[in-house]
DNA sequence: TTGAAAGCGCTAACAT
DNA sequence: ATGTTAGCGCTTTCAA
């Protein structure tokens, strides 16, 4: 039986093509590839001289571990996931950028996956992300399909979900009370008087977040004695235009209304040029508030009025958590609440 | 020598807690490894009552392939990496959008890393995503280092630079250029005999797209006759705050400016927003103009005069070219010019 | 302080 | 149409 060739293991004939391996390195350094493994990760174990060598090698040749394999062999890939709704939001891409920062300096990469607003979409990710083997996941929000959660519960890795809170979440999470944050907002539109106060949200379906902010508007206008008007209500998609277009339908319905809850700072602002084109004075004829105090609220003119949440601080936390978990520190608050803040400013 | 148990390659007797593995499939079906993976990839070339058989073990077993030992069995990772500088732009995010869109179809998997205009910071990320064996990768921009170049051409893997020009690309590219887009917005505004005309841009430090967008506001006036005046131009970091305050500071220094391109609608809009707080009347007083045509460049009040590019596509196409490569077939094409568009509005 | 051997779960190449 | 075998490049365990 002729040694074949092309998957041949011996390396020292025929001159590899590919990248340099371990192997190599230890067999140019004269060690087994154990002792490259300890120069590299605990290089205190191995004598000097030998140390020495390895490294001269490990230089010459550029050797950067196969992360693959290591994956492999070691049944961690360093590799977390995460899953966001859509990536073209201000609020969003914040989070994002928080979890990469806080995973960076553990050598850990992000897998990012793009669900748009759907839980199926979502299920389809997490499932293709678990024959990864990822070590960790960041899901969005806390509404998930039951085949989600059972393969999650199932891989027993860290899952931090964010962006809002439940009781029972999957694993660990780090958010706030969208209901709630709502309702503060719309209690304050309530306690300036103004009144019909209209509703501007994203599409409610596979989004708990969007659907806890309208319940938390209509909360606040149920406890305050007042109607809730669902014809007062417009849901649409998520960007500055379908807020433009949402305030104009609202506008066209009910030209009296005096205020709009908008459950996004985008909608919020787009809302706010929708009122300059048709030269309703904000907040003069009609008050405006948004949600999330992405940048843009701030410097808008009339400043919009709008809720600040932590939102670079909630990638960043999650990514800790997740980080904690697996460098084996124990994780005190498995639910981390960040709390919310009212931002008057000039819209309302 | 006892048959060692933890690591014992045979499934058999002790039940195994982890995942169930390809081996297990084929076990319980009565049949070979290979026909499992035929009976996945191959359905056709397996025996009806054989298929049968194992795809009632995989339902039942809800087995998924482990595709980090796939990746380093069949040397693909079926992972591609993008390297942007920051998240937390629209133009960016909707690259990264279309890059994930177009990808998802082949069942490859996004590995995002965040620069922050760190051309050195990129170069670590290479490194790392290519320890990673990536299939492929997308870049922002032209401009990186020796380094990160030698090692991509030496990884001999799709390769695609974006959202700018460059006649030596690494390897593939799909982008416009720049100085001549940002030379054509300039030359509307001296058209249209607006003078002084100041520059507000981003840093141009590891960040190709500004510094030839500034080449090109420069190149139009000297092609005008008209004197560039670095007082005019003020460079800042990529935000609508950063765009108000760069524009308060042209205003301080130039109370007379006549008009400012903006090499970026956040910068612009933020300089809008300026304006307006100081009552400066846009376009009578002060013209502005952006660059990128993202979405709230058309909604904004006057609505902004500002250059298209196909940004979603610009990330579709990337990953299009990336698959191509994968999947054996020619790319035509390795340079694709998208062109832009000058979009007159209101702002100027 | 160093090394040998087995194996992670899959695929490629070569049988039959 | 199906099976056998030898790896992919690393880590783990045990031994020296």
């Amino acid at each position: 039986m002729p040694a074949r060739r092309s998957r041949s293991r011996a390396s020292s004939s025929p001159a590899r093509a590919g990248r340099t391996r371990l192997r190599d390195v230890a067999q140019s350094a004269g060690v087994s590839t154990m002792t490259v493994v300890r120069a590299l990760r605990e290089p205190d174990k191995v004598a000097a001289t030998t140390l020495a060598r390895v490294q001269k090698v490990i230089n010459e040749t550029g050797y950067t571990p196969d992360l693959m394999a290591r994956g492999l062999a070691s049944n961690r890939s360093g590799l977390v996931a995460a899953v966001v709704p859509l990536l073209t939001n201000s609020l969003i891409a914040e989070i994002v950028q928080g979890l990469t920062d806080a995973l960076a300096p553990s050598g850990i990469h992000l897998l990012l996956g793009v669900s748009g607003f759907s839980a199926a979409e979502e299920e389809v990710l997490v499932r293709a992300f678990l024959s990864r083997r990822i070590d960790g996941i960041y899901l969005t929000g806390v509404g998930h399909t039951k085949e989600t959660v059972r393969m999650l519960r199932r891989a027993a890795i860290p899952v931090v979900e964010g962006a809002n809170l439940t009781r029972q979440p999957i694993d660990m999470l780090v958010g706030y009370s969208n209901e709630q944050a709502a309702s503060e907002v719309t209690r304050y539109l309530i306690e300036a008087d103004y009144a019909p106060i209209g509703y501007i949200g994203a599409f409610p379906r596979d989004n708990d977040r969007a659907r806890d902010r309208r319940r938390g508007y209509e909360l606040a206008l149920e406890r305050a004695g007042r109607a809730v008007d669902p014809d007062l209500c417009v849901e649409t998609a998520l960007d500055i235009d379908a807020g433009a277009r949402a305030m104009g339908e609202l506008l066209d319905r009910h030209p009296k209304v005096r205020a709009a809850f908008c459950s996004a700072d985008a909608l919020a602002v787009g809302a706010l040029f929708e009122c300059q084109r048709r030269r309703i004075a904000v907040p003069n004829r009609v008050a405006l508030a948004g949600f999330d105090d992405v940048g843009i609220a701030a410097q808008v003119v009339p400043a919009l009025t709008t809720l600040r949440i932590p939102r670079y601080a909630i990638g960043v936390r999650a990514g800790e958590m997740i980080r904690d978990r697996l460098e084996g520190r124990p994780v005190k608050r498995r639910i981390v609440d960040t709390g919310f803040e009212l931002v008057p400013r000039d819209s309302a």
